[in-house]
DNA sequence: CATGAATGAGGGTTCATTCAT
DNA sequence: CATGAATGAACCCTCATTCAT
């Protein structure tokens, strides 16, 4: 789901083996990843802003001119930490998505790990971080969205539209704009509150068990087959 | 709505009357006024970090002094301008939903003008602005959500529970709950992808709509009364 | 003459008369010769590009936020400082030409002071640095040349095409190029020794009478009206 | 002439023969040559403060770690490249002074080669690099010129001894600075134009070549046996 | 012995804040 | 009491030089 939530699972920076010799110029991966995990704590704690190269340098434990050989600039060193975010929400996501269950429970369960996500301390402050420096790289903020957030919907829209194809939903005239209706609808009145900081922790399990299943209803209750 | 949207319909700042003399230092309101609107238009414009002291002071006419007369400093200036927001838009719901009309059209142009307003360019820019600096000023946040964002969902329960009285709707568990719903679906696939600037502009009032009956319908066919 | 030898003589940098009220921003005369003053010795002594701001700083005895708005930046101050130089080197070259002595008296006199001021230290040492920084600074090298050096060959062609009117001259198809033939003649050999620090001290004054006497010889040799 | 205008002809960096081994440290005249020939291009591109070691290295296609074996630090570098400097100028100029035509003609020509060499793009970039580097290496300065700039007079003057003992010229008093005077006259008004920059491009050869006659002209009116 | 990744002091510049006028 | 010139710490970034490989 890409939303600064989780570190990458890159390929755990190993050294390319065999060669002895040291990797080129800004080539190392371990260093790359030191650089990104000492930046993605720094940036995650002060801001854009508020986090100096200096700080970066001191938490990743390597020097300016380093840093400066990996990264053209603080924008660039940004934007790779944006961009490696590769959550291992979109596997567990589409796990539930193939299992053969009931369609409320997959439902259910979707929209839980979905919404669990999505409202989890790492993700909010991702997402509110690009947020804050929209004006200065709006591809960038546009790009989190569309390989992050909105994969979630995505994927359900797939699979809603095979769900109308088994008869088990009425037929939908927008299934993207359905998906992305569930998906809201399983955060209402959660996601802003956390958002804005007026939550200051992540829901409860139960209480994001309540909006999802409250979601769900209202949802089958619309385009349910059988509904109302 | 207070989303940094619209300028305050403050009292106007009239100088105290009576008194004859030059008000107190950092006192009159007048200046105080002229030093927020100048200072709105540029952190509108700028957001916060990019607007600095200088921009502000030459766009409200004052100088550097004056201005940290009546701010101790940055962010209370931010915050003040945040805080004196004011809304016309709540007095608009509150007259949609006092007109004694049928259920539906209610909460259908309940929704759009809720929609319209969060989703416009002010509106939208002010949220980012606020979430950018929730780290440096997380009070601020919190309070610019409780008395901006939040107050329609209020208002709007409110109505819920008359309905539930009136017979109207079924029986409400909680209906907080319900109306934050209400107003997450609304603009449910469209507020994200305009937080995060995918959506460039505004969605038009077509989109709008279209969005708002899904959502009523849904609602409805959830809490009706007769179930849809 | 230009050739950053000489501070210029500005109306001395006294504040505006009459008005109690501090100057504007920027716009303090006696603070901008402050700065000038101070930078100029500091370009002198370490040349453009090893001369920090902070040097300067501290030299002229200002903060770097009152440098910089004085001047946008560096470039800006070193142009300047070389745009300011007013040598009063020109009404002395001036007076000579309008004396009505013997041809070869004027002649020598204003070889002779053209070329001590030319190849003093000071002189030196501004042609120096503006040289070093052409390859940034193209049009400022240019216009010092124009609006210095090559101000003394102006003045003395038109005296030249005086003489030629007078007779005393044969008559010349270039004046220009002669007068400014008569010039470097008057500093051959010494000009490009001191510009290459080959020549450490400016040359004595009897060299330079030697010199310029000689110039003059050749010269009146080749275009002098009555031969000899 | 040495005016940083051309590549050495050094003795061709042939590795020392015998030793089949890899040379010492430092001392293996086919890097050294490499390294100099990369470094000339730079530092005549981009003048010596804008090169950095690392463009050298790109273009010596060598390693940081070589070059400082080879060179100090950039300075000694620099007054290497400097320092080797044997243009084929001399060459030239000694062949015309050699040659048994009028002498006039033989001026002619070695007025017009000499100030062809120094006013062409190359001798005066590298002039110019060398004076903009004069504060911090002033032996350095001094040595360009007096093997380079300087050489021409040195040669001019040994012939002009040898025309006043032919009967070709009047007996001269100084002829070190009555060479460099004929030097000097040949690229007199033409020089510090292009010194400056003001003059663009090299001056036309027909421009040289009437520099050149009138300086000839002036010369032998002053120093002829027949003149005057 | 060659390599080039790493270093970190220092560069120019900005701007929130203060305080003499 | 208003003013805005002055401050100086902190910013991002470069590059000559070093030293582990």
């Amino acid at each position: 789901m890409s939303d600064l939530g989780e570190a990458a699972d890159i390929e755990d920076g190993k050294r390319p083996e065999g060669c002895g010799g040291r990797p080129a110029a800004g080539e190392d991966p371990v260093k790359r990843e030191q650089i990104l995990d000492g930046a993605h704590r720094v940036f995650m704690r002060m801001g854009f802003d508020a986090s100096s190269m200096n700080d970066i340098t001191r938490e990743a434990g390597v020097s300016k001119g380093t840093l400066y050989v990996y990264f053209r600039n603080k924008e660039d060193l940004f934007a790779a930490i944006i961009q490696r975010q590769k959550s291992k929400i979109f596997e567990k996501l589409r796990e539930i998505l193939e299992e053969d269950r009931p369609l409320a429970e997959v439902l259910h369960d979707f929209g839980t790990a979905f919404t669990t996500h999505l409202l989890s301390e790492t993700a909010i402050r991702g997402q509110r971080i690009v947020i804050g420096v929209i004006d200065r790289m709006p591809e960038l903020a546009s790009t989190f969205f569309q390989t992050g957030t909105n994969t979630g919907p995505v994927m359900l829209c797939n699979f809603l539209e095979k769900q109308v194809a088994r008869g088990r939903l009425k037929p939908i005239e927008d299934p993207m704009m359905i998906s992305r209706q569930f998906g809201d609808l399983c955060m209402a009145g959660l996601y802003r509150p956390r958002l804005f900081g007026e939550m200051r922790e992540p829901p409860s399990a139960e209480r994001i068990e309540k909006n999802v299943a409250s979601a769900v209803r209202l949802f089958l209750g619309g385009y349910g087959a059988g509904g109302a």
